[in-house]
DNA sequence: AGCACGCCGACT
DNA sequence: GTCGGCGTGCTC
């Protein structure tokens, strides 16, 4: 008798699995990765198979059977990596599955079906009807005629369009036998950039080459590994990705390509279509329900044998992997900032060695991890041949009593801008550029009624808002406390920025990109406007340095640029030396050479100097020194256990409560940290427990004890997460 | 998580 | 007497 071990898709912590199901003989084609709806004590549930087994330790009689099985389900192969996630990033086997599956499956009404069109097709009897005179009316000899004009087989709604003919006629002709009408699936396709002739393979630049035949010759050895592809910006990284993709479906093996969540432009994927064509499949957020579900059940079925997508590309369900791609590595959007906690990177790693596929990590900026621990391939020159542009970097202390947040030079190489024309690219490290209101007389600060911070104040349309949770209030023309009318701004926001840029640089258009911007116009539709302008300046946020290439760029300038370095993060240092690198890399891309300008409050920060001489490999040295003297990542492991509840007393006690569990099971060698608050965000009160040790496998299993101890004595309206190696 | 069961207080 | 509060246990 064949027993199927069933994990339910629920959300509970405390639901512990699996359930054994007896498999009816008439059930077929199901194994692991079937997707089950199981009858689950008064309900019914769905749940996923996760083994086979010949027999049960419950007794025959109170094993239930299955209700049915859905079409869709996951390989194998990916529910070992979905549980892989869930035990990795101490979450549930529901929620790791969950990633595996089927886009929809276990969201309310979120199960999708493929989307089908009535087609109708001329049957013998019809052709004989049609030439040999039976009876038929106008309309059904219209039908007819325009079926054998298209060859015999037609959709029905444009049958209907062309002859006037109502869905009736057909079903009459059918009911003869003169057509046959049947159900044909119909692809969503998500859309595409406007296609220009699909350009060929390009010759590759010696370096890239050579990084190319070093990516293949991973992938042909039996234990095919990682290989870190550093390469300057404006190397061709994508060339080299393209080749090595290309080598392996020659190979008849898969490949996923990542990409940062916002460098999946239209520009990104029609560059992989029109050289790969329908190999490719696209799997992204801006995608409907439906085209997700079509694009998944493309590479579910090997109509397509590669994928491009963001973080959660990494589970796509792809037989016979040869190559996983990670572009821009260092991005921060590799990582779920939501349960499970995991870290594209890391279940890229996973699933790469256990399919026996080759891992290229590529950017100009590696992180220290990658560069500690992976073989390197190097691309020291940009494409075209074109230097990298010169850094200035501007000190903005002790500026005699200037305090505009503009040095100088910054305003005298706009102004020369708007005198000759071209390009700027201004970031506002946006951490530093907020602005904030309180009261003159009290001090009293405006926050955010659901997070302990304060409120950011805009001024189109004029509002204080929440950057956490999105809470939005009228601006106040008093204070709520003391009554005073003395509202006080500080700092200066990207809008004012942008006003002084535009005062500087005289006459070209500014285009202001930032989440706002963004949310109202969408994110490509502000780049689209900068790519079409004679001349410009782009100023923004964090976005305007990733994911596109302007060639006519002359300027690009980083206001604040240390602002990330005011942060209590050890990623700080490398967040701040990728930011002020990759934004130094969009400028001189074309004939015009170009330069950046980095303001800062820091000029010899290691962060900052190395990038303005563009020596990622000095910051990446410096920077694993100081992390080993510090014992953070890749010396030693952070785990990060978060507790949020509406109730403060809630989330403290458990805290405590997990704190004192964890105390007295912890490995040698190992700090507990905390319980400490964290600030209340949506509502939450937070409380945050650390440990820290050399090892991470024994501080993931403690804190996987401790959780499961914490669910044992029921959480109530507690939730727990757990980060690894997070920051 | 849901849902049933059961054991207690405060209403018609 | 019984309606309903939520603490406890169970789901193949």
């Amino acid at each position: 008798m064949a027993i199927a071990k069933v994990e339910p898709l629920t959300t509970a912590r405390a639901l512990r699995g699996p359930f054994d199901y007896r498999l009816p003989e008439a059930m077929e084609g199901v194994g692991v990765g079937t997707v089950l709806r199981v009858p689950f004590g008064p309900r019914r549930i769905l749940g996923v198979i996760v083994e086979i087994a010949d027999r049960s330790d419950l007794p025959p009689e109170r094993l239930a059977e299955p209700l049915e099985a859905l079409e869709a389900g996951a390989t194998p192969e990916l529910v070992r990596l979905g549980l892989w996630v869930a035990r990795e990033y101490c979450s549930t086997p529901a929620r790791g599955l969950a990633l595996v599956l089927p886009p929809g499956t276990g969201r309310a009404g979120g199960r999708q079906r493929p989307a089908t069109d009535r087609h109708a097709e001329l049957t013998a009897a019809g052709r004989d009807a049609l030439h040999q005179g039976a009876r038929l009316g106008a309309k059904q000899r219209a039908v007819l005629e325009g079926l054998e004009a298209a060859g015999g087989s037609a959709p029905a709604r444009a049958l209907e369009a062309a002859s006037g003919a109502s869905t009736e006629t057909l079903r009459r002709l059918a009911a003869r036998g003169l057509v046959e009408l049947r159900l044909v699936e119909r692809r969503r396709r998500p859309e595409s950039a406007a296609v220009g002739a699909a350009h060929g393979p390009v010759t590759l630049s010696p370096a890239q080459a050579a990084a190319a035949r070093a990516v293949v010759a991973a992938m042909d050895s039996s234990k095919p590994g990682e290989l870190l592809l550093h390469g300057v910006t404006g190397s061709g990284k994508t060339e080299v990705y393209l080749a090595a993709v290309e080598a392996a479906l020659e190979r008849g093996l898969g490949a996923i390509v990542l990409v940062p969540e916002i460098g999946l432009t239209p520009q990104a994927l029609h560059r992989f279509r029109s050289r790969l064509g329908e190999d490719v499949a696209v799997l992204h957020s801006g995608l409907t329900d439906g085209q997700r579900f079509d694009e998944w059940r493309r590479l579910r079925s090997g109509a397509a044998r590669v994928c491009v997508g963001p973080r959660s590309a990494i589970f796509a369900p792809i037989a016979g992997l040869g190559l996983i791609v990670v572009d821009e590595e260092h991005d921060a959007s590799y990582k779920q900032e939501s349960d499970p906690r995991y870290d594209a990177r890391d279940v890229a790693r996973r699933r790469a060695a256990a399919g026996g596929a080759a891992l290229v990590l590529g950017t100009a900026t590696p992180r220290p991890e990658t560069w500690h621990s992976t073989t390197r391939l190097t691309l020291t020159e940009r494409a075209d041949g074109r230097p990298l542009p010169p850094v200035e970097v501007l000190d903005m202390r002790a500026r005699g009593g200037s305090f505009s947040p503009l040095h100088p030079r910054t305003r005298d190489e706009l102004a020369a801008l708007g005198r000759s024309g071209g390009k700027a690219i201004v970031l506002v490290n946006r951490r530093g550029f907020q602005v904030h209101v309180s009261c003159r007389e009290c001090g009293h600060v405006w926050s955010c009624p659901r997070c302990d911070v304060s409120l950011v104040s805009h001024r189109s349309p004029a509002a204080l808002r929440c950057h956490h949770c999105g809470h939005a209030e009228g601006l106040p023309d008093r204070c709520s406390e003391c009554g005073s009318v003395g509202v006080a701004h500080h700092g200066a926001g990207t809008e004012r920025i942008a006003e002084l840029v535009a005062e500087a640089a005289g006459g070209p258009p500014v285009v202001r990109l930032d989440s706002e911007t963004a949310g109202r116009e969408g994110h490509l539709a502000i780049l689209r406007r900068f790519h079409e302008a004679e001349s410009a300046v782009l100023v923004g946020t964090q976005m305007v340095a990733k994911g596109h290439d302007f060639p006519d760029v002359v300027l690009a300038v980083v206001i604040d640029a240390d602002a990330t370095l005011r942060f209590p993060d050890f990623r700080a240092e490398e967040r701040a030396f990728a930011l002020v690198a990759q934004l130094a890399g969009r400028s001189g891309r074309g004939p015009g050479g170009g330069s950046v300008l980095v303001q800062t409050l820091a000029p010899e920060a290691p962060a900052i100097a190395h990038a303005a001489r563009h020596d990622a490999a000095g910051f990446v040295s410096g920077e694993l020194e100081r992390r080993r003297a510090l014992r953070y990542p890749p010396f030693a492991h952070l785990v990060r256990v978060e507790l949020t509840s509406q109730r403060e007393d809630r989330a403290a006690a458990e805290a405590a409560a997990l704190a004192d569990s964890l105390r007295g099971s912890l490995p040698a060698g190992t700090e507990l940290l905390g319980p400490a608050p964290r600030f209340r965000l949506r509502g939450r009160h937070r409380r945050q427990l650390l440990l820290k040790g050399a090892e991470r496998r024994p501080l993931v299993d403690a804190a996987r004890a401790g959780v499961d101890a914490a669910v044992g004595r029921r959480l109530r309206d507690v939730t727990i997460a757990v980060d690894v190696d997070g920051s």
